[in-house]
RNA sequence: GCCCUGGUGGUGUAGCGUGGCCUAUCAUACGGGACUGUCACUCCCGUGACUCGGGUUCAAAUCCCGACCAGGGCGCCA
């Protein structure tokens, strides 16, 4: 019986029907009162003429305050002057539940509310079109991500994210207490979905999340992120990993083009089409379009921000937003990365950035076990640490690699987000816990 | 971890440099009233704020110190 408002038209006219949502604001005059009822799909108009409804309805209006809950039982009537071309003549109305005054925030966008206010309020700071819109095409994406994988074989897993002190190292790990021992939060699942390569599953996919306590405080941080994980066996090298990731990424895209038009004509956005294949730019060859510019980044040393930047822009002119960075020296990459076949300073491993932000990660892996001890050494680890990842390697480890897309990030090249904290529902930053 | 910036009603802001004219601006929200076609309705009346602690001074929203909270950048990374 209850209906959402975009299931109304004009052409309703006549018929009766109940509607439930929000009062997203009242209109007073007199003898005639407006309320704009929201829901999931938009808002509605409910016309109540004094002389037209029962007095206990009209009364009602009176004490009923902004965002209250409401439903309510009427008569569509077409009507040019209503804002969809109709409107509800109510015969009752049900309060379900009052909202309290005055709002913390205001719900219909009029009044601005800083980052910090409406993350403090975000259950109705959700209650606006244009934040939920983000969420709707999140899911949208996900849920896509989920069915190309699947489409191209892939297995989805779960693995731990409470983890011992043995890390792939690289970035500081949240300790928490693990009954009598001391555990961490998974700064990502990459060792597991290796393990996972040993398996014979040969291709599987997470959508993790990553814990990462590192005290940065930007707009393209957080300490807990959502990513797409990958990993699969089989492959001659590296770029049997970008192709995955470059279907990804379109497919990705490509929905949201597709499927999410209503939300991003809420968020004034449009996405162009993205153009394949994605150029594979080498480590070398970003240096030296870097030094052409008059940025000089000594080799060795891994892309600062601006750098990053300053190569999206000029990638941009030359038509691209999307591209892998390759080759990277495998002095700047974790243990279990595979050295380049040829020159061994150089690695499998590539990021994929869009407009100039790192977006992925990835590369093939070192599936050799006795490499892999010595990587892990010469970086300074200690095997003893990784037994169990290691025995996996012992006893038949195809060659592999993989990636991690992270979630929040894609969002915001994708909408152009102002920060990375409006990708997520409740984030998580360095001085944010609650809500 | 390092560096920079800021904290004024429920919300968003003006004022702060050059202390006094601030009994603190404006908008919106909130309470009351008028209004039968609003759609940021309009109009009238009303309530509501200088983060906290210390200092300088005849005098502090304004200057200084500290705490707390927040925003941003770097490194690191998704």
């Amino acid at each position: 019986m209850r209906k959402y408002s975009n299931e109304i038209t004009p052409s309703s006219d006549g018929e009766r029907v109940e509607v439930a949502g929000w009062v997203h604001d009242k209109r007073k005059l007199g003898g005639l009162v407006f309320l704009i009822i929201r829901d999931r799909t938009g808002l509605i108009q409910i016309t109540l003429p004094k002389k037209f409804i029962p007095p206990k309805v009209f009364e009602l209006t009176r004490n009923l305050s902004k965002e209250s809950v409401i439903s309510v039982v009427g008569k569509v009537q077409k009507e040019d002057k209503a804002p969809n071309g109709y409107e509800i003549i109510p015969d009752s109305i049900e309060i379900l539940s009052r909202s309290a005054t005055p709002l913390l925030l205001d719900p219909t966008g009029k009044v601005d509310a800083n980052l910090d206010t409406r993350l403090d309020n975000r259950v109705m700071d959700l209650r606006r079109s244009e934040i939920t819109a983000i969420f709707k095409i999140r899911a949208a994406a996900l849920s896509q991500a989920r069915e190309f994988l699947g489409n191209s074989g892939f297995i989805e897993v779960t693995t731990p994210s409470i983890i011992s002190t043995s890390s792939e190292g690289g970035t500081e790990l949240f300790p928490v207490s693990y009954f009598e021992e001391e555990a961490f939060l998974a700064q990502s699942p990459q060792l597991y979905k290796q393990m996972m390569m040993g398996t014979g599953l040969d291709r599987v996919f997470e959508t993790a999340k990553y814990f990462r306590a590192e005290e940065h405080d930007t707009i393209w941080h957080l300490n807990e992120v959502s990513a797409i994980d990958c990993e699969l066996a089989f492959i001659k090298d590296e770029r049997d990993v970008m192709k995955i990731i470059e279907g990804l990424v379109v497919a990705m895209i490509n929905v949201v083009r597709e499927k999410c038009k209503r939300e991003l004509e809420i968020l004034n956005c449009e996405i162009p089409e993205p153009k394949t294949p994605f150029p594979m730019l080498k480590y070398d060859d970003a240096l030296a379009k870097l030094e052409d510019c008059g940025m000089k980044v000594p080799f060795g040393e891994d892309l600062s921000s601006e750098a990053e930047k300053r190569l999206g822009e000029v990638m941009r002119e030359e038509g691209h937003d999307l591209y892998f960075i390759t080759k990277y020296p495998l002095e700047i990459k974790p243990f279990y990365t595979m050295p380049d076949a040829e020159e061994g300073i150089y690695s499998n491993a590539f990021d994929m950035e869009y407009k100039g932000r790192e977006i992925v990660s990835g590369s093939q892996r070192v599936h050799e076990h006795d490499l892999l001890v010595e990587r892990i050494k010469e970086k300074g680890l200690v095997p003893e640490n990784f037994k169990s990842y290691l025995s996996g390697f012992k006893f038949g480890m195809p060659p592999h690699g993989g990636f991690g897309l992270g979630i929040e990030r894609f969002l915001v090249l994708l909408l152009g987000l102002p920060n990375i904290r409006e990708a997520v529902l409740f984030p998580r930053d360095r001085k944010r816990l609650e809500p």
